[in-house]
DNA sequence: CGGGATCTTGAGCAGGTTCAAATGCTGTGG
DNA sequence: CCACAGCATTTGAACCTGCTCAAGATCCCG
């Protein structure tokens, strides 16, 4: 990768607080550095690199960006905590929300062929990501080849999830987006250990409505639909979902 | 095959079809795994692994598939002359097509992640790929650097055109998404030194209405109404081009 | 505690779908 | 080489899902 040599001025925040504890890597086993990481050393992991990758953390507050279209790529982003929402824009400024994204996830991979950012990544509450700068993520890859083939397969990944998506956008209909979208967070949680069937949405209802391609008033009624079948139960953005084996015929892989 | 002949007009697929002869890089300037090859060694390219790798060529009929959803990843392919829809299904059967792929384009790289394949590629006309086994591919990507960067580089770019996808599917309206959708292919054949003004749609209005995420009928009405408009003319599958400013100007980015 | 943001629900409308039918190609078999 | 069967395309008309506009309820933050 010869793209990466270029060094950013790093983000003047106050991030610097949470920087003085160390990183352990069992709290990080839930950050997608920790899953790049991984298979460095066998199971255990090579924690020079876990640590040089994690000490560059930074917390960000509700609304603010990570990156912006079409600012040149510095870094990619692993939350560790928290959650951030990606988007797109036409050129006469609709928005497409292309991911809600959480603990563990990896942010910034589709921005490798433009050599800089094509989405926008917000912050939807405080969140902590730690931020891999491109030369060290190429220095550990040129040093440690299991990382580029975990590279390889989170960005295989996203190309998955991102079918996913253009299904549903192209051929359901409101319940089943809504559906799907709820048993896809039910998925993410459970895999880190949340709770599969209680959870809170972190993002608002015309949020959902735009990532699904429908009207935030469509949500809403969907989900009072829902709620008076017994499906779930909603307060806000806090759902419980009662009858997973339902929403699943609902959502129609 | 006719529709071959006039898809491919300066490369007629019928006379090659017992193709015998050594690819030559000239040849293969179009094929993505030229792309994947050209940094090798500079300008020049390694021959050794690009006739190794486009030795291995296929001739498909329309109709026939490339791979399955569900088969064991086994390659990639690169296209060199002709076109393929991929698609994915829901579990009860219907169909979102995914992408047209054309002359130079690389399938199959949105199976790594699940080690199979996650969707279908049929192909549209008689079309030559290069079948490029994993275990080949692997084997030069651990002696050939570039060629690691090269295959995140085309991961990166198939993110970025499922997200301008999703945009198209999730905010734009029925016009929006065919003047999209001829402008992709107009400036694809640009980029191949065919006219982008002039050119074979390979695929049935079914499924470009499939695609775009909307009715056979609905496609067929916007071609008439920009048939009205001066805005092209069509033949069937023969499309001219007549005013790509006013037809940019109606796909709003 | 006030005010803006978010959520919910109702009513009417519209873009696009579905159903139906006519017409035109295509390539296949005799 | 031609006729015909089958598929693709086009156009019309009625319908419906989900959108827009509007208004009220609720929540959250300072």
């Amino acid at each position: 990768m010869t793209a990466a040599v270029r060094m950013m001025p790093t983000r003047p925040l106050a991030a610097r607080a949470a920087d003085s504890e160390v990183c352990s890597p069992v709290t990080c086993r839930d950050c997608g550095i920790y899953g790049l990481c991984r298979e460095v050393n066998g199971p255990d992991v090579d924690l020079r690199l876990l640590e040089t990758i994690v000490r560059n953390r930074k917390l960000f507050k509700r609304g603010e960006l990570l990156y912006r279209i079409g600012e040149p790529l510095r870094a990619i982003y692993a939350i560790r905590c928290g959650s951030v929402k990606t988007y797109v824009l036409t050129n006469d400024g609709r928005v497409q929300i292309t991911g809600f994204h959480i603990t563990g996830e990896l942010l910034g991979l589709g921005a490798i062929a433009a050599d800089r950012y094509t989405s926008e990544a917000r912050v939807l509450e405080t969140t902590m990501v730690c931020e891999v700068p491109l030369d060290v993520l190429d220095a550990y890859s040129n040093e440690i080849p299991s990382i580029r083939y975990q590279m390889l397969k989170i960005m295989s990944q996203e190309i998955l999830d991102n079918q996913e998506l253009m299904l549903l956008l192209g051929k359901k209909n409101a319940e089943e987006r809504l559906a799907t979208f709820l048993l896809s967070f039910s998925r993410r949680f459970q895999r880190r250990s949340y709770s599969p069937t209680k959870f809170n949405l972190s993002m608002s209802r015309s949020d959902i409505g735009n990532y699904l391609g429908m009207a935030e008033e469509t949500v809403c009624r969907v989900f009072s639909r829902f709620q008076d079948d017994q499906l779930l139960t909603t307060e806000r953005r806090q759902v419980q979902l009662l009858d997973l084996d339902r929403l699943k015929s609902i959502a129609r892989g």
